[in-house]
Order: C-alpha cells, then structure tokens, then sequence
DNA sequence: GTGAAAGCGCTAACAG
DNA sequence: CTGTTAGCGCTTTCAC
C-alpha cells in the first residue's frame, strides 16, 4: 500500500514543452487550433511526465464529472442470487467506458441509505444516474427529481403514466415526457409463453407471479392473462399464485398450486428461479416434466437454464444489452442537453420515453 | 431527465447566515471550535439552501476523494455466473458506506482496459483501490504499483513471498511488507473437506481443481494433498482433474475422473459449482450420492448448495464479510498513513500482510 | 494560433 | 473563536 505519488500537473508540461498552460490544455483536450509541431512537442512532454489530468480540477470548472451512478435498490438477497445484476451492469460498463465515463455503484440496503443516495445525487458529483429494481412504494424517484439529476431506469417504473408495454404506440410530444426507461417486453413475452404451452395442446396452464410491486412481474401477469382470456376464454384466478421471484417461493407456489389444482397441466413461472424451484416440487410429487407438466421460465439466464433438469424452456431477454442501452441513453441525453424536449428524443424503438427489447423464446426440454 | 440544477454554494450559505465562509466550512466539517448559536444559524442556512459541499472543489485542495476504486479483472463471465462477486461488492459496500466513501467499480473485460484501468488509478482520483481475481500472469500489480495507489488484494496475489495460507506466524516486521490481503483459509478449508471424507470411511477421494492460475485453486489444491499424503499416505496423481471453477468444467472434469477411476467414492471439488457438474454427471452414471460418491463442495453458495440435489455439504467463507474487510483494511491504512509501517499493522489476525478468514465445513446430504 | 489572466468552490494557514 | 488571504489544477474568455 504505497504512498500516493504527486502527478505532474499542467504547469510542469507546459514548461516542459516550452509552452502556455492553455496550450497544453487545448491539446490534452482534442488538439483543436493548435499547429502541428507545437502539439507533438507538448504531447511527447505529457508523455514524458505521465501527465495525467486531474478530475477534481477540471470538473470544478467545466461541471462535468464524466461518471454516472448506478444506483440499485433492492434491499433483499434477491439480487445476489442471480445474475441478473451482474450482467446488466457489465453492458453498462461497457458503454461507460467506451465513453470514458466511470460508474459509481451505489447499493441501497436499507432505508436509511436513500437518504445517503439522495444527498449524494443532490452533491452534483455525477453527471446522471442509472436506476434498477425499483418497488411500487420506493421514494427514490422523488428523492431523484428533487436533486434534479438526469437519470434513466431499468424496469418501467411504476408511477409512469403510460402502462402500455407491448409495444410502439405514437408518443406524443408536448405532454410531459415522464421517466426514461429501457426494458423488455415482458408482456409480449409473456403472452409467447403462454401461446407456446397452448401451442403444446396444454389447457390448465398455471402462473407463478413475480413480486408484484414490480412493473416486471405485473406485466408478465397481464400478458398471461392476455392470452388465457383471448385464446381459452377464461382466467381461472386459482391458476394465478402470487410468488416473489425466488427458487424457494418457486417451491411454495408449486405446492400451492398442486393442492388447488391437481389436474394442471402446465406452468408459466415468472422467472427462471422460480421455474428451477417450481421443476423441484414438481419432481418430488412424481410428476414429469414436460410429459405431465411443461414449464417455462423468464430471463433465460443461461447458467440456470442449461443446467436444469430437464434444460429449462424459457423468454430470453437480452439484460446486458438492456444495461448498454440504458448507459447509452443517459449519456446520448446528457451531451444533447437541449432541457426543454424529451432526452430520449429521435431515439429508435423508442415508445414514448420506453425503449422496450424484444423477448425470444427459447426451447428447451421442460416445455 | 431534469436538467441538473446549479447548486448554493459556501459563499451564498455564508451571506445569508452572515459568517464568513471559513466558519461555514469548520461547521459542514465537524464544526470544531466554532461556538453554538453560530453553528446553529449556519446550520439553518444550510438547511434552508439545500447547500451540499461540492466535492471537486473539496478534492482539489484536501488532495483526499472519499472514493475507492473496486477492480475485478475477471474476463472471463465465470463472475457473473456466481453470485461470488455480487456478495463481496456487497461488503465492501457496505463498510465504504460507513465511511462516507464511494464505490467506483472498474471492470476488466479484455486486454486493453487494462490500461484504461491504470490510467485512472494513475490518474489519483481515488484513494485507493480492492483488486479481486488476480491470475498469475496479470499485468495489473504492475501498473498497480507504479501508479503508487495504496491498494488491499481479494484473494492471496501469486507473487507474494509468504505462500503459507494455513495459519498465522509470526511476521517480520522490517521486510519488504508485500501485497496486504484478505482471503480465506483455502488449505485449511480443504484439509477440513477431505478429513471429513476420510471420516466417512471414503478412501478413494479424487479432487477437481479451480482454475490452478489462482492462489484460491493451488491453495485447496495442496490443502488436499496434506491430507491425502498425511492421512492416507499416498496421492494419486489420477484422482486429481484440473478444471475451472465453472459447473461445465466440473462436468467434463467428472466423466474425466469416472473413465481414469470407476472406483472412486469420493469427490472434494474446489467450488460448489464444479460440484454441481459432477454432481450432474455422477446422477447420469447412475451413481447414487453420497452412497456409492461423496461430494463435498467450496465456498457456500447458499442458493446453489441448498437447491442442490442432495443439498450440498460445502466448505462455507464468508464472502461478505472478506469484502467488507478488505474495505476496512483499505481505510484505516489511508487515514493511518505513515508510509512506512505496513498498512496492516497493528491489525488482529493478520499473518504478515494477509488477513486470513476461517472456514467452517456445512453438513448437509451430500457427504 | 498562442499566451495572459480570471476564476470554478473549497480548505487551511495565519492573523486578529 | 472568527475572518482574511492564498492558493489547489484546470479551462476559458480575451487580447495579441
């Protein structure tokens, strides 16, 4: 643990190079008008003196920080259980990086932390904030608009004024444009799923919900019910069990489910955790899979998929994917910054603020 | 997306609680020697403005960030297949909250953030900086080192001079510190693994190897061979498969052990998700675990070891808790400062610079 | 094109 | 105890 060296600053390049301060700066930044030679020279003196730019000074005069934070509320385990999180913070790492933006992680664990968050967004130490996992009741996007910094969320929130989620609708302009957000189209997804199990000729088809303070897990449900009601003309209410995304209320549900109805003959689980818990208790019952019953999960994380038994059938969504575009948003709107129109403005697939990702299914044994 | 708002600044807090501004920062700051009814008037101008400390004006002069770097050079997706990294993040989170400090985290995709990665720590915009999943050849003490930013490794770095992982002795003090670091106790771990098999009567107990460019694998590695050698008095270089700490090497490692030892009644593979393959593998040779194989795993993985079938018995670390330790031992090595002393002196169970963590053998079906 | 000068917002001596 | 005074290292008008 070495002692923190002192950089060269400006100053030293510049009397190195026989130049002004300005100079140095004007090439460190692009070069822009300033005479060839003059700027070799400067930039083999940075060279020389493994000049590097000191943030904290160039921000306190330009504002600009060149980091955002990625703020994650979820207070459970849940989180860490899959890699959900992961993945979409690599996609985001990517692209920040590409930009040369860094990435503050902000992890909210309880409640005293939004108070932290809020203060540290309010601090003006970011140029925006990426937002994941929010819940029906969480007082972060107050706390954010409050601090008035730029920010785009992961997962339709649920205050937002435009529940549609299937896809591109015409956005109107002059309305106030409401959150940024990117996500999948769990509906559409959702309602592939079930059209699949019908497909299979399967008729009591059951669902196993996510936490339903999440748009995510409501979404899904609705797509299901899209289908149950248009293509059987019913909706048994004992087929819906309510769950939270977690192997083990996967396994809860699937009880529930099995002492309700019997006869079931197939599974939507909301999420591939929930199906690996949901193939668990069905396997244990003597029930096979997919003779007796199919399952299909969501999210294919692949690790989990693969690895069940029988290889799970489930939505794929592209989640790093969801985390590059949602990076790439954030920093398209904070280099346009034209305040008055919506940030997310002449973005493609973009409906209204939403940009919705297509889902795949993906087929495998279970169904 | 709001456009950021322009924020008070001391000066204005300062006006309207007519003090002058170094008063307004002894009281932001601890307000030492500043006497009450003053402290109370700035404390309500700065209520009432909503004033937040800008930190790069703060950084400029006081040289310290409250930001540390987080790098985890793991190219490979084997991170974000287990939740390994999110609990370790989740620590040090944790203990940087505590302290008023940020998290940046640098992730390590490929060859050239490499560079990107020393740049910024060259850069001093942090104050320090946790690197995780060193492999042998990485390039990144190096550029560590040069960049002169104090540093607290995850895991025992390869080049470090004390390979002892077993135990505390006694440090000398004057040497050459070397790398401080947090790890667990992987040789203890495994000797604790492999005498519980020996226990249950197992004789013929193969090991399937981690990655063996990683201290963690070599360290299990030869904590197996303490026992085979001293319990049983041989070691078949057979029953040892070289893999890599993901649940598809485990599988190929297991087919691999199976055709060279169709004898074999024993597995310690060197994480749980290895045990999982072979686990996998083992039920389609029909062998019946633990009857006919015991499979002990590593590091407790709740969510994989619980939902194993059986459930796995598994040496347990306390990932969390080393995040949040390495965190700690950064911390108080940057407020103590006087560089010469190792940052770690003074510090309770630390074996030369290493901090090294107890491993508990969890029971469960498996073995 | 290039340099000189004026701060960005804050802390840290140093006076008073 | 409190205020005054210098900068921290950089960018950015504004002259030249």
């Amino acid at each position: 643990m070495t002692e923190a060296v002192s950089r060269p600053t400006l100053e030293a390049v510049a009397a190195r190079a026989g130049v002004s301060r300005a100079t140095v700066s004007r090439v460190v930044n692009g070069g822009d008008g300033v005479r060839g030679p003059l700027a070799a020279r400067v930039r083999k003196a940075v060279e020389e003196l493994g000049y590097v730019p000191n943030q904290a000074a160039r921000s306190l005069v330009t504002k600009r920080h060149d980091a955002v934070a990625v703020v994650i509320a979820e207070p459970e385990t849940r989180v860490f259980a899959d890699p959900f999180f992961a993945l979409q913070l690599r996609g985001i790492s990517k692209e920040l990086t590409a930009h040369d933006n860094q990435l503050v992680l902000l992890l909210i664990e309880g409640r005293a932390d939004h108070a932290r968050v809020a203060r540290y967004l309010a601090g003006n130490h970011v140029d925006g904030a990426l937002v994941f996992s929010l819940h029906l009741d969480d007082p972060l996007p107050g706390l954010i608009q409050d601090a008035g910094v730029p920010t785009v969320f992961g997962g339709r929130p649920g205050w937002g004024q435009d529940p549609r989620n299937a896809g591109p609708g015409p956005a109107r302009a002059d309305a106030d444009p409401g959150p940024v957000y990117v996500d999948c189209d769990n509906r559409g997804g959702a309602r592939s799923a079930v059209r699949h199990l019908v497909g299979l000729g399967r008729r009591r088809i059951a669902h196993i919900t996510g936490a339903l303070d999440q748009t995510s897990a409501v979404d899904r449900l609705d797509g299901y019910r899209d289908v149950m009601a248009e293509v059987l003309g019913r909706d048994d209410p004992r087929l819906v069990v309510e769950s939270d995304f977690t192997p083990g209320g996967g396994e809860d549900a699937m009880r529930e489910l099995l002492g309700r109805c019997p006869d079931v003959d197939a599974v939507f689980a909301a999420n591939d955790l929930t199906a690996l818990g949901a193939l668990r208790v069905l396997r244990a019952h003597g029930r096979r899979v997919p003779e007796d019953v199919a399952v299909i999960g969501f999210d294919d994380m692949v690790p989990v998929t693969e690895q069940a038994d029988p290889p799970l059938t489930t939505v794929r969504q592209d989640i790093e994917e969801m985390g590059r575009l949602m990076a790439r948003l954030l920093l398209r709107g904070l280099s346009g910054d034209r305040d008055g129109g919506g940030p997310a403005a002449g973005c493609p697939d973009a409906a209204g603020n939403g940009v919705i990702l297509p889902t795949t299914l993906i087929r495998r044994a279970s169904a």
